[in-house]
DNA sequence: GTGGTCTAGACCACA
DNA sequence: GTGGTCTAGACCACA
């Protein structure tokens, strides 16, 4: 389900994150169902526990999940984390516009790259 | 010239090598006319001349500069450079476009937002 | 009667025991009617005895309820356990008082939301 | 200038991140000074480095400070991270509110408190 | 068993 | 020297 990139230059605890960010948006996983604990999925993983823990708190702190003590974590209800990760992503578009602008890249390469990705219709 | 911005999440090596692709991109800086020296930028920048050597070595690197023995460093032709560079970027904005898939941002937002950049008619 | 909030970060024996608090203070619980037992509470919230024994420990410790071997648990006499309850949000509250004058927070604000709370006129 | 309380039920992490906020908010550590590093204070106050990485962290989150890789951490300009801090203690006054009613606290032992912190007359 | 905190100590990128 | 990440392992509160 998880498979970590030891050559990714992001942190695996940031890898993780993002992973099951993914899994919740697509629907993978449903509000209220349980995560992995931490340390099964430490052990699944051959990581540590803390690594565990530290993905599980940066999920926990945008919404995407809630944790009980004793009990486990679980999915939380996602639109808002989702709405955050929107944010974050056309303010990562913006200033890639920024630097297309900069190289000079014409704006029919950029538009057909999206076609290419969307496809040609629709929304 | 040069602003470095401590705030900035990259290293300051990355921040001063970007600076001049945009200097050079932007023909600020052309062909064959010098960069300033290793330490005379350290001093006006007030960092460590380590730091402008490892940037130099890395736009050397990519083939933005090359440096003469006993002379400095001076601009070279850059459109292999450059070229890279436009690779680079359309390898992030394919990465964004995954992303945008995933999020299930409508192809409409993605399209408005280049145009707010390069406007609606021309190239 | 009871409902849990298992995204509350408060643990679960800590809300049955405040739940309690505030059914006793409003009245819907009288001094010497008995108190759910352990067993059917927990059967009636899904949750382990454990959890239950631990809260009414804690009611009886704070002198809300009394244990009647073979019996169950019943109401007490309230007013000590509420002036105890009155002393800690006291506490409580010059611990915020302490934060307001550090924040800078103007004395105008805090009695509005007093007033928004209490009304104007009254007690 | 930090002294930790290990008989406090918050963790040694949130007693940090909460004298530091409190520092700045006094203007004892002003914009772009540098916090100490996080080896020295951790040797300073016998506890291990993670620890004060991670209250580090917490208020670099928040806004507070920012970290440059290699040079420290600094002081950032903390009105967005002030404001933020507000607003939490509004949250928590409103719960302390609620409470009071239930506890039918009178409105007048309520002022007669803030009046005691803040004096009579004034704002 | 489950999450939360902390220590001890290692290694890395960067200045 | 400075912050950032990670491992190994301990102990605690809670269910």
């Amino acid at each position: 389900m998880i498979i970590l990139d030891y050559k990714d230059r992001r942190p695996i605890y940031e890898q993780i994150t993002e992973k099951f960010q993914e899994l919740i948006i697509k629907g993978a996983l449903k509000e209220d169902s349980p995560m992995p604990s931490v340390r099964s999925l430490a052990v699944e993983l051959s990581i540590n526990p803390n690594t565990i823990q530290r993905a599980y708190n940066e999920l926990e702190r945008e919404g995407w999940i809630y944790s009980v003590r004793g009990k486990g974590s679980f999915v939380s209800e996602n639109t808002k984390a989702l709405d955050l990760k929107k944010d974050e992503w056309f303010e990562d578009f913006e200033l890639l516009l920024q630097k297309a602008l900069v190289l000079d890249i014409p704006k029919k390469e950029i538009t057909d790259k999206v076609m290419m990705y969307y496809g040609e219709g629709g929304i």
